[in-house]
DNA sequence: TGCATAGATGCATGATAATGCATGTATGCA
DNA sequence: TGCATACATGCATTATCATGCATCTATGCA
């Protein structure tokens, strides 16, 4: 498995894009990260979208893979953000950032990880997931 | 069924504007309308996009619904053209507007559409599918 | 009034993808 | 060196969706 990012400069096909916005969660995902310009480690992102480990650690994947998100690993935690300063891929960022929020939904997402962002220490998360029917194996 | 414009102002889940673009067929549709700011009948894009007439059907209601097209009624042509002047839209289709064309393949839906606009009169299409086995009930 | 044509759609089928469960891998710490 | 933990993934199941075929509706014209 890479982590680098600089591995992205593979030619990733347009139409995988929005394939990979297609499923909801996914676009939570990009949406967080979108409006923070934070980068996230997984269990960050599950405490914030309420989402279980094994699922937003799949659907952070297939972000990867569609060359949306960069992965770098630092110890047990793997920070996920926003690949930046691609044309078409700004250009839909902010498309996310002008969305509609229908049900206050993703308000709530932001303030959970916010909320979630304060526990880090030195700039970093130094704890594991903080709700622990979401962890890998359930409760 | 419903043709006007106007009754798109029901509102559409963000989610599902992003699952309509996860069709490539789709994409193209709208990449075409996106590039040459035309309206089209579905004849019309059945000779650009080289698809069956069902097809594209059913796509062109799919793209209706998540409201990133409008349809208007004209005797027996239908045209389709893109719902502009929302923000979020009209982030899309300027990211839809700097996607790289890898094989060329949307060059050749570009040049097509524009060889089939050349056959209107007075700026209305006249004529049908000019491919027979696109046509429904294939040949 | 009947026919030709632009477009829409019901149905069956196959492909793709999301989910849950369980388990595997890798890293840090005592 | 062994254990706890952050994250990844194989497998089976289910749900969603695209496609093709045939047919249906609606409109204009002879």
């Amino acid at each position: 498995m890479h982590y680098h990012a600089s591995m992205h400069t593979v030619q990733v096909k347009p139409q995988e894009i929005f394939q990979a916005l297609a499923d909801p969660t996914r676009v939570r995902i990009v949406r967080l990260l979108a409006e923070t310009d934070e980068e996230a480690c997984l269990c960050e992102l599950v405490d914030s979208l309420l989402e279980p480990q094994y699922k937003l650690s799949r659907h952070v994947k297939v972000l990867r893979q569609a060359g949306l998100l960069s992965a770098v690993k630092e110890g047990r935690w793997v920070y996920h953000r926003l690949v930046e300063g691609i044309p078409y891929l700004d250009r839909l960022y902010e498309a996310l950032q002008v969305l509609p929020d229908v049900d206050g939904g993703f308000a709530r997402d932001v303030e959970r990880f916010r909320q979630r962002m304060c526990l880090r220490e030195d700039g970093r998360c130094r704890i594991g997931i903080q709700t622990p029917e979401l962890a890998a194996g359930g409760e």
